[in-house]
RNA sequence: GCUGGCGUAGCCAAGUCCGGCCAACGGCAACGGACUCAAGAUCCGUUCUCGCAGGAGUUCCCAGGUUCAAAUCCUGGCGCCAGCACCA
């Protein structure tokens, strides 16, 4: 990736990026004694080039990483890529049919012709976006330690990998059971989903498990009937078969079963049996069978409904719920119709207090549920699908959530209990499936892809209750960002079920130990590696080798069982473990949203299932998505909104810092936020802006610890003030709020300044000190910004990057200055209410500090409050008492309820008269620059007669609040 | 359907857990002003309604409820989004 070092922002942050490199700052170096902070990001998978969207989580990392350095921890945050499974092939799929986007991607990148005919291999692919991606996390300014970057096709990786499954399998949390996969039978095993790696069509299938039904006939072969309903067997009036056709017989486990070829062919894919002779439907057609359970006999019928291809071609008929059936019934001629209307009967009950408005109008009128909503719905006849199949749709979910059987053994239990049990009485060995897809899937062999059980599959056994409860137990004991995660967690292990550990076929991974023809599957592989960044680290300096990393070794390090083999190899052995005893536990990994269902549960299970308690995670992580303006994840072909700019093009637009603080800023993490180009362009400019200010008050003084001693109001107010806003954002830092400590950071700080200097403030050691601490307080978000401003300062010797963050005890807190302020600033809101619906150009404003004797009945106010309010009775008697308010008691009684305002402020502030009369004086010539106001005058409320107050304005006036006269 | 999330002024987005300090942080956009020959940048101000005196009225998806007091708590409704299994 190429950098423009013309362009005068990317040239300061790559000044100052090769700056952090010659310290080595980003390098993970453990300081024994020194406590450690261990952060990582989700690897991505290296399926292309990388855009804004995703830097905004590892750009949260860093922030994080940063701030812990700077409070002087040792860091460790390492980085690598994922390359298992099918992102590397994918890209690299694209890359050798020349992809056009991908191809163009690549040339502006500086790759040859023969550099792209490289990247066909999915491992060069991996290995160059893994590089890539490096490079762009550099450039935003990241500071991760390199020697850590790790492939997971990487042989060590993989020596690794190899380990963790072994081990898992040693303590049985790995079991062997049937499974049925998506299978082609040339290619073998592929995936169907809708990035459609392996597919040429088909990608959004869903697999459909239909239950299996017998219907004996008279002479022992059996029809098998596909349904998805299997309670409603006790309302079964007959059964359809194709009107013309053929069936066969599948024959399995000494049974002749009969069924449409399709769904023969099927079930030997899954269930094993072998195909017999071929059977005309028509032979068929007007015999009888038995319903099960019932133990009926009904009569088969030909209907156009059946369609051979889906399920087994034999349909049982379920007139009174199942709107299909009832229309196919309707069509029937007249002689076959008439003696089947009498056994048609509802066995399932919906209560009418659980139907919704909606419902109640489709169920309404009279007849059988199927019925009804058939009328409702305006189905004309078996050839109006889309009506037929809405209709069947609507009653399937109704009569799912809210039915009761009515009817049977099952009677008064709700339907979605009693199908499970319905489907366990035909086959009581076990019940027979079959499953299919829901449209056609494509294989990009052009070949159909089936399903297929594979008998022998490898589970993680997740769901096993102890393991589970191990998990959760130890995620009680960890942070979560947000902390509703945590009790989302708990709901996720409720569902979170056994997951198949490896799979046959082409996709990047390490063999599986115990079998090698199987290669293991890529969410396993990338839950336990945060263990193997401290190593891969020892790797990559040669301290270790890739011989070293034998099971053994492993057992070593991350178990402590074992010695090393010999004696020269055992002090890099030792170090190994003790590196790994130093940086471990992870003290937070942070992910996007996507990985709250499946990573970071795994990760947590691998834990808790390979280290002891101690060495168990701490924290999570979750940062939401930047989306589009149609709410989707956002990808670089999705441009809907405004074009959305590679990251290099971004960082060459607004620089790291701009982007980073438009990350930090924008919104909080856990929120999704819409791309908008405007807000980056801002965060730029305030970057800038603040590097300016920074900047401006690093001239004059000389830098000092003396103690600071402060005499003016506006020293003291400015310098409570910093302290203040010091504290909030450690505070913000420490609970990870990046968002109030940027707007601390960059928009309170900022305007804090600005009044200062507007009030006239100019202490020179007090900005220099000022400005000190906010060169560091910008590292964490805005770094090459930071060194730039800490850098004009004249500080040498170190980096900013490498400071510690303020604490704000060097600056006086003087809490009756900013109170004082607070005074003032009422007032000036006051001034602007004023001048709003004041017409012409103001000429004179006169402020009356209220009379002494208001301050001293403002005194007597809070023993007044009665639940919240001023007890009038009670605040006369106090000042009937009291020499200096006797005079004004009528006064008092029509102020009384005002004061209870006017009390807040001067109670706060602790003002005399003198004070009050004293600041505003001190703020005459910034008030008259503010409002453009040329005269203003500061009497007291006794000091002013008449001829000067015509409208006796000055009464008004109350403690902490000046009555004003405009003119 | 299940599970989770969300609905705040023109747009984005804080606040909601722990009710009052909320006409509601911040940003964008728009408008006015300063600066300028001009534009841009920058700075100041305004942007729910009304008001020639610092005030009043009406707001935080909708409808109820609790409370002296509700964007915030409770009940019901409407609408939007994501995940749902091998896909990292």
């Amino acid at each position: 990736m190429a950098a423009d070092p013309t362009n005068p922002i990317v040239d300061r942050e790559l000044r100052w990026q090769a700056a952090w490199k010659a310290r080595h700052l980003g390098r993970a170096v453990a300081q024994p004694g020194r406590s450690k902070f261990y952060i990582l990001f989700a690897y991505p998978g290296p399926s292309g080039f990388q855009h804004v969207g995703h830097m905004r989580g590892f750009t949260y990392a860093d922030m994080i990483a940063r701030y812990h350095r700077m409070r002087g921890e040792a860091i460790f945050f390492p980085g690598g890529t994922h390359a298992s499974g099918l992102p590397a092939i994918t890209f690299a799929a694209k890359v050798a049919r020349r992809d056009p986007d991908t191809v163009e991607e690549l040339h502006a990148r500086g790759l040859n012709d023969a550099d792209i005919a490289s990247l066909e291999v999915p491992e060069k692919a991996a290995r160059y976006l893994g590089n890539e991606y490096w490079d762009l996390w550099e450039r935003l300014g990241l500071l991760m330690d390199r020697s850590t970057h790790v492939t997971t096709i990487d042989l060590d990786y993989q020596r690794f990998i190899s380990w963790q499954f072994s081990t898992l399998q040693r303590l049985g949390k790995l079991v062997q059971k049937p499974y049925y996969a998506s299978y082609c039978p040339v290619d073998g095993p592929v995936s169907v989903d809708p990035s459609e790696t392996d597919l040429s069509s088909g990608g959004t299938a869903e697999m459909v498990t239909y239950t299996l039904v017998p219907f004996p006939l008279e002479d022992g072969r059996v029809l098998l009937a596909a349904t998805l309903r299997p309670e409603t067997v006790y309302g079964v009036t007959n059964v359809w078969l194709p009107p013309t056709g053929h069936l066969v017989e599948w024959q399995h486990s000494g049974q002749r079963y009969l069924l449409a070829p399709a769904g023969a062919a099927r079930l030997c894919e899954q269930a094993g049996g072998t195909v017999g002779p071929a059977v005309d439907v028509a032979a068929l057609h007007g015999k009888t069978v038995t319903v099960p359970l019932t133990r009926e006999s009904v009569p088969i019928l030909p209907s156009s409904l059946v369609e051979p291809s889906v399920g087994t071609g034999v349909v049982m008929s379920v007139p009174a719920h199942a709107p299909a059936d009832w229309v196919a019934l309707q069509e029937l001629p007249e002689s076959e119709r008439a003696p089947l209307l009498p056994t048609v009967r509802s066995i399932i009950e919906v209560p009418e207090e659980s139907l919704n408005p909606a419902d109640r109008q489709s169920m309404a009128g009279t007849g059988f549920p199927a019925q009804k909503v058939a009328a409702a719905l305006k189905v004309s006849g078996l050839k109006d699908h889309a009506a037929l199949d809405e209709a069947t749709g609507h009653l399937y979910r109704l009569e799912l959530r809210s039915g009761r059987m009515s009817t049977g053994e099952f009677r008064g239990e709700s339907v979605a209990t009693v199908r499970e049990k319905v489907a366990r009485r035909f086959f009581p060995e076990g019940g027979l499936e079959i499953r299919e897809f829901s449209q056609k899937v494509i294989c990009r062999c052009g070949r159909e892809v089936i399903i297929r059980r594979v008998p022998d599959q490898w589970f993680l056994a997740y769901g096993s209750p102890e393991w589970k409860s191990q998990m959760l137990e130890a995620s009680k004991r960890m942070h979560f960002y947000p902390p509703e995660y945590g009790e989302e967690l708990s709901g996720i292990a409720g569902w979170f079920e056994d997951r198949p550990a490896v799979r046959r076929g082409k996709w990047l991974g390490t063999p599986f130990p115990a079998d090698p023809s199987w290669v293991i599957e890529p969410i396993a592989d990338s839950t336990f590696y945060p263990a193997y960044y401290v190593v891969r680290r020892l790797v990559a300096e040669g301290d270790l080798t890739v011989d070293d990393l034998t099971p053994e070794f492993f057992d070593y390090v991350y178990l402590g069982q074992g010695a090393p083999p010999t004696s020269e190899r055992k002090e890099s052995w030792e170090r190994a473990r003790r590196e790994f005893l130093y940086w471990y536990p992870v003290d937070i990994n942070l992910g996007g949203k996507e990985h709250k269902r499946v990573h970071f549960p795994v990760f947590l299970y691998m834990h808790t299932a390979l280290l002891p308690p101690p060495l168990q995670p701490r924290g999570i992580f979750i940062n939401w998505w930047i989306t589009s303006y149609t709410g989707e994840k956002l990808s670089k072909k999705d441009q809907k909104g405004g074009a959305v700019p590679p990251v290099d093009v971004a960082l060459s637009r607004y620089g790291a810092d701009g982007l980073r603080l438009y990350y930090a800023l924008g919104a909080s993490p856990f929120q999704d936020v819409k791309w908008e180009e405007d807000q980056c362009q801002n965060a730029h400019a305030r970057v800038e802006e603040t590097l300016e200010l920074v900047l401006q008050t690093a001239r004059g003084a000389a830098s000092s610890d003396d103690p600071l001693s402060l005499t003016e109001h506006v020293d003291r107010w400015f310098s409570a003030q910093l302290s203040e806003v010091i504290h909030g954002v450690r505070d913000a830092w420490d609970g990870y709020d990046l968002r109030s400590a940027a707007q601390a950071t960059y928009v309170t700080l900022p305007a804090l300044f600005r009044r200062y200097r507007a009030r006239g403030g100019n202490h020179l050691p007090l900005l220099r000190r000022a400005g000190e601490a906010w060169c560091r307080m910008l590292v964490p978000i805005t770094p090459h910004a930071a060194e730039e401003a800490s850098s004009a300062f004249g500080e040498s010797g170190s980096l900013a990057s490498e400071r510690t963050f303020p604490t704000g005890e060097d600056f006086p807190r003087h809490p009756t200055a900013i109170a004082f302020e607070r005074t003032l600033e009422q007032a000036e809101e006051d001034i602007a209410a004023l001048l709003k619906v004041w017409n012409a150009p103001p000429r004179q404003l006169t402020l009356f500090v209220a009379s002494p004797w208001k301050y001293r009945a403002a005194e007597l106010v809070p023993a007044s409050i009665r639940q919240g309010r001023l007890d009038v009775k009670s605040f006369i008697e106090k000042a009937r008492a009291d020499p200096l308010l006797q005079a004004h008691l009528p006064d008092l009684a029509r102020f009384a309820g005002e004061f209870k305002r006017a009390e807040e402020a001067s109670a706060v502030a602790g003002l005399t008269p003198g004070e009050e009369h004293a600041l505003f004086s001190g703020a005459r010539d910034y008030l008259s620059r503010r409002f453009r106001i040329p005269e203003i005058l500061v009497l007291t409320e006794d000091d002013a007669d008449a001829g000067k107050d015509p409208k006796g304005r000055r009464h008004r006036a109350h403690p902490g609040k000046p009555a004003m006269l405009l003119e």
